[in-house]
DNA sequence: GCGACAG
DNA sequence: ATCTTGTCGC
């Protein structure tokens, strides 16, 4: 396996990262209702670092949503060229997050990532990033609030608090997937609603806190690193 | 100006 | 994200 580099053009420093974002949020689109709920192929991306080496793995698990079972599986590995930013993590797993993706075979339908998309300092984050370079539908399902605020949600599955900005507007939400558990920070991303986007995000964590797919695509980068780097 | 801050 | 032992619970 061949690791992926970055292609040309990609930002190498922060000011060509914020003037990239400040150029791609204009495509974002969030006012399509998004694929339905519980039917068709869901993808969870994610990946695992080793920062010794500067090297990322990244994975990519397509499920079927009826069944939240395993559909089909990829994983890429990079060459990290970029630092970690809050608010610039696009930059550092991307490249290696469309490898993956697009090595599958199969359709990947609606992609579910780590991280934020609306709910972003300019609005532009992870999951929107993606969404704009791939025309896929995405959204964002973070385990940490970031710079949000939130009033703590009921204590039963399905409850939610609105993550609020600024300007008022609503931008994620906390939101309960199982009971007394803390919540997780879900956010359109593209080419879904934040509803749309919650609805998802509450079916795929059937089971658990964090949703099946990042789940699956979390245990499956981890063990791609380990393969790679693991060991010697 | 300083710290906080998705992964 | 990652570094890390034991421990509580199903």
């Amino acid at each position: 396996m061949e690791i992926v580099e970055a292609p040309p053009g990609w930002p190498v420093n922060e000011a060509e990262a914020l003037a990239v974002q400040d150029e791609l949020r204009t495509r974002v689109v969030l006012d399509e209702p998004g694929p339905q709920v519980g039917t068709g192929p869901v993808t969870g991306v994610d990946v695992a670092y080793d920062d010794e080496r500067d090297v990322v793995a990244a994975a990519a698990v397509v499920l079927d949503a009826a069944t939240l079972t395993v559909v089909e599986e990829a994983t890429a590995i990079g060459r990290v060229t970029f630092p970690y930013v809050p608010g610039l993590l696009a930059f550092r797993e991307l490249p290696t997050v469309l490898a993956a993706l697009a090595s599958l075979t199969s359709d990947p339908g609606l992609v579910v990532c780590d991280g934020y998309g609306r709910a972003h300092p300019r609005r532009f984050g992870l999951a929107s990033h993606l969404g704009v370079l791939t025309g896929l539908p995405v959204l964002g399902v973070a385990k940490n609030p970031f710079v949000f605020t939130y009033a703590e949600p009921g204590q039963s599955r399905g409850d939610f608090a609105a993550l609020v900005a600024d300007d008022g507007e609503e931008v994620g939400r906390a939101l309960r997937t199982q009971h007394g558990v803390k919540p997780v920070f879900v956010s359109a991303g593209h080419r879904v609603t934040l509803e749309s986007a919650c609805a998802h995000a509450l079916h795929l964590a059937r089971d658990f806190r964090v949703p099946e797919s990042t789940r699956r695509a979390d245990a499956l980068c981890r063990r791609a690193l380990r393969e790679v780097s693991g060991r010697a």
